[in-house]
DNA sequence: AAACAAACCTGTGCGC
DNA sequence: TGCGCACAGGTTTGTT
């Protein structure tokens, strides 16, 4: 579910609403939500911690603590982190609670149905063993900036069909299934074009799409698809979903055109969605 | 090097 | 209405 934009929103939310605020107390409901770690790793870690800041790379939402620590948590497809009165009956798959210092007395909770998310609690100091796949996510778009410069170089000499490239989080940090078929389309690019293959006025296009795409995505609050799984902080939707030309729009008319319908191809697992004549 | 399938889970929507 | 299947915003692992 949640990719750059989705998780940009929720971090500014906890930048809002969390950040400078003291954890007093932690619950751990599923033990499958701290695998990486252990509940006690978690409880430990973050009881009597106070959050200094919100940052994100790519999909990883990261808090440095004033314990020298750090919080990170990822969605992966389900996870939903939210603030809410305390004793607020809550939602079912809730494996997480953190009780807030301040009043009103609020907790934040992480819920995850399909429990692919993770909280875990690190030392930045041993990143590289806690949390090796930090170390080696490539640009994010939004965080970083991306020149054209530097996604000719990441394209360069790569026989690799385009949308796999983007989804990889090691090559582009945070592009996830809709921001990659939304920016293929608005860069004119097909699906499956191979990465070498672009020339350099198609490259500029292409890093344009996806800057632009995620930028306006962001501005939108990300995307709230019909079964509402994603929300932000507050529980409020996003509402980019409307802005979609090609996710999840298989059989429908494609909007830029106006002629073709958008089809719906299997690659690398993932659904993708496309328009037959305005991508080359 | 790169593409694919399967794995990890739960929920929903669809066809029959 | 109920049942079974396909599929879902992500990422890792193992196999071709």
């Amino acid at each position: 579910m949640p990719e750059l934009p989705e998780v940009e929103t929720v971090r500014r939310g906890v930048q809002a609403q969390v950040v400078g605020r003291r954890i007093t107390a932690v619950e751990v409901g599923r033990e499958r939500t701290v695998r990486r770690t252990s509940r006690q790793a978690l409880i430990d870690g973050l009881t009597g911690a106070t959050i200094l800041a919100a940052n994100r790379r790519g999909k990883y939402l990261l808090c440095p603590l004033d314990t020298g620590d750090e919080l990170m948590v990822h969605l992966r497809m389900s996870g939903r982190l939210l603030v809410a009165a305390a004793g607020t009956p809550r939602p079912a798959h809730t494996h997480v609670v953190m009780h807030l210092s301040g009043s009103p007395r609020q907790e934040l909770w992480f819920v995850d149905p399909r429990t692919f998310g993770e909280v875990v609690v690190f030392d930045p100091a041993n990143v590289d063993v806690e949390l090796p796949e930090l170390a080696r996510l490539g640009v994010d778009p939004i965080a970083d900036g991306l020149t054209r410069t530097q996604l000719a170089t990441l394209l360069a000499g790569r026989r690799r069909l385009l949308k796999p490239l983007l989804l990889d989080q090691h090559v582009v940090a945070g592009v996830g299934n809709i921001y990659a078929d939304e920016s293929l389309h608005r860069a004119r690019l097909r699906h499956d074009r191979l990465a070498d293959s672009l020339t350099s006025r198609e490259v500029g296009r292409l890093r344009d799409a996806v800057v632009s795409v995620l930028t306006e995505a962001v501005e939108a609050g990300g995307s709230t698809l019909t079964d509402t799984q994603y929300v932000d902080i507050e529980g409020g939707q996003g509402w980019f979903q409307v802005h979609h030309r090609v996710y999840d729009r298989a059989g429908q008319r494609c909007i830029t055109c106006g002629k073709a319908d958008i089809q719906r191809v299997m690659m690398g697992g993932r659904s993708t969605c496309f328009c037959p004549r305005c991508q080359h």
